[in-house]
DNA sequence: CATGAATGAGATTTCATTCAT
DNA sequence: AATGAATGAAATCTCATTCAT
């Protein structure tokens, strides 16, 4: 079953394939380091076929990082549920993007690794989209604090610094979770390990936002 | 009559040159894109010589990693006090991570973001240096629990999630705070900078950190 | 509904649309740098259709350099009143000549500086249509010796060498007065410039001719 | 006699063997079809030591055209008597062009054939060399009308057009007189060559020149 | 201690050309 | 009569690395 080797496919499809073989190739070799040579005949096309379709190396490479970058917020986006109070929504977004991250490590691999390490014109299409998650948790800081009654004020750059510090931890943790992958049912496996990192997440960083939204500080000699 | 061009200098010496010259080349044009041609320049020696010295690109890029590896693990253990509580040692070892890294953007950039990128040898020894890191927040997290009487049980997993969420947060908001710098008088706005970025992650995490060790969780519905 | 794209055109007419684009695109990139996929587009072909009815980029170029040539050689003679007296004949030719060129300025460019610069079989084309002017001229040479009475003798190889340069100035002649156009009306204007560059010549050359044919010379002393 | 391979030369020393030898393959070949690696092994060397030393194609091809260029503008210079009478100097002019080009028919062949065919920066390389050349025989005009006592008067365009047309006779002739050398000894060959192709040249154009600076016109009915 | 001279191997990219429909 | 899909071969250029001095 399936074609050893599809000949004539239609444009469309092939440069899809080219679009997978590529993600692959990046996330494993790095953008500099991958040829191609290796992606084209991990695609199963000529190298001069994927020129045609995607013209060169750079162009490639940033097709591949708005698929990915699309797909991943498509992921988180879809998660959320809209009207929930804000830790829910928090929560639901976190599964949403350990759930992307651990089906995609690819994908994921180009985004998070790759194509801020390469030059200014990749790394800020992955700036962009991290700057939008950072909009989206900063957003649900400030709602929390509204439901809260908000005692305290919340300067800006605190509160974009605790945006940071919660998008850094959830990067970290996916990273941590793909690669200590623990056995078991695959399905059943994952979905439930991303359930398990995105409580992590909320058990660490919920209890210290109600605080702050309720004006008590950490001290050092607290 | 000073030489222009300083020659005859002790191996040493030079050594230390070719290494700064390769962090700052390593760090702004990546692992691939950095030439050896390049660095020599930098550095003000021939190429012949940085292969006399430094054997190959391999060889000294790990060279590189080893010695801004152990430049941070320094700093970062003479930040911490030793026989404080559990919470003041992190404190002030986020302190010295923080301070440092922007003392030395080039060398935390190769670490955190070359040396990750291209392959095997390199990842692994940053990742033994990410490994030192998490055990020491994993240690000091133990600890506060035990102070703080540990009513509930903190399954081990669960530890390492902690601690890998807080070590990605501490990355995540070392990059922004760099890159988000403000004016004010140099040295001093650091130093403060450092401060107060360590401290945004303690609110954020303490009080969920002290939850968690009295056997309290988070829960979708409130 | 006139077709906007006009299909199912008869094979004599799309060949000459594919020369008309061809002359234009290796006159103007010359005959490496011209592709075939530009040429087709410029034909508004596909590529696969230029290689059914031209067979090859080789064959593609020896047939657009047939074709100029046999226009040019076609205008010229056209041009020459073949019963009148040698100057007037000469005249009328190169009137025709500068006219045609002016007219056709990629089909000389191609003729007069491609096809002479890419190698022995093309070259060899245009090589035999300057040895047809070439002939012609010497031709005129020898009748206008005739005419004059012909006191002294002209050596075959002098004679040769005569026409060589005559061909050699008028072809720098349509180059410079193609580049150096001026305004004015254009039809009227590229007309007088012909026949303004073709009395150019002849008034440099005819006396000169006449006095070989009357057997004097020119000489170093005076 | 003669190393078999030359190692270890001079950096001066091997540009010119590289220039030597792009001058034969540009010549031969044309500039697109020349391969560096053709060159790189006419030259004796490797191709990236051709890069290093020449930085590209363009800047190899560019400085073919300035040393050719040089040399010819200097052969014709040194042979032109500066203060002979206007024919005589154009006379001996002819004479080191003649010379020049028939010693050096690769260079000629480059900067004639080659250079102006292949795009904007050569050949305006080129055409300011032929600027050059058109100036110092539009010059000679000027001279010798003014010996001639200048009965009549020559509008500038006319004799720009003369100098255009003398030029072109030249490159004409010497491409004619390179390709139909005949036998015999060689060095001798070549002088008198030289001396008959320009006078042959003389005997064309100069007694046509005289006329003109009297103020009488060839007109079709003679 | 230090370097100018040199190269093997491989990268990206382009192009003339064909096949299947 | 006409074309979308596909490729083998070769071009320019770069780079890590070594020798001879």
């Amino acid at each position: 079953m399936g074609a050893v080797k599809s000949k004539r496919v239609p444009r469309a499809v092939r440069e899809q394939q080219m679009l997978d073989a590529a993600v692959r190739t990046f996330a494993r070799r790095g953008y500099r380091a991958a040829s191609m040579d290796e992606i084209a005949e991990a695609a199963g096309v000529s190298k001069p076929l994927v020129y045609l379709y995607l013209n060169s190396k750079d162009e490639l490479f940033t097709a591949v990082i708005r698929r990915e970058r699309a797909a991943l917020v498509a992921a988180v986006t879809a998660a959320v549920e809209p009207d929930a109070p804000a830790d829910r929504q928090l929560w639901s977004g976190l599964k949403g993007f350990f759930a992307h991250t651990a089906e995609h490590p690819d994908g994921w691999a180009v985004l998070h690794q790759q194509a801020r390490t390469h030059g200014e014109p990749f790394a800020l299409e992955v700036a962009a989209m991290r700057a939008e998650i950072v909009e989206f948790v900063t957003d649900l800081i400030g709602a929390a604090a509204k439901e809260a009654g908000c005692a305290g004020e919340l300067a800006d750059r605190e509160v974009a610094g605790l945006a940071h510090a919660m998008v850094g931890a959830a990067e970290s943790l996916a990273e941590w979770s793909n690669s200590s992958e623990g056995e078991g049912a695959y399905g059943e496996r994952e979905h439930s390990s991303a359930k398990d990192t995105a409580a992590t997440l909320m058990n660490l960083a919920w209890a210290g936002l109600g605080r702050m939204t309720d004006g008590e500080r950490w001290a050092p000699g607290g």
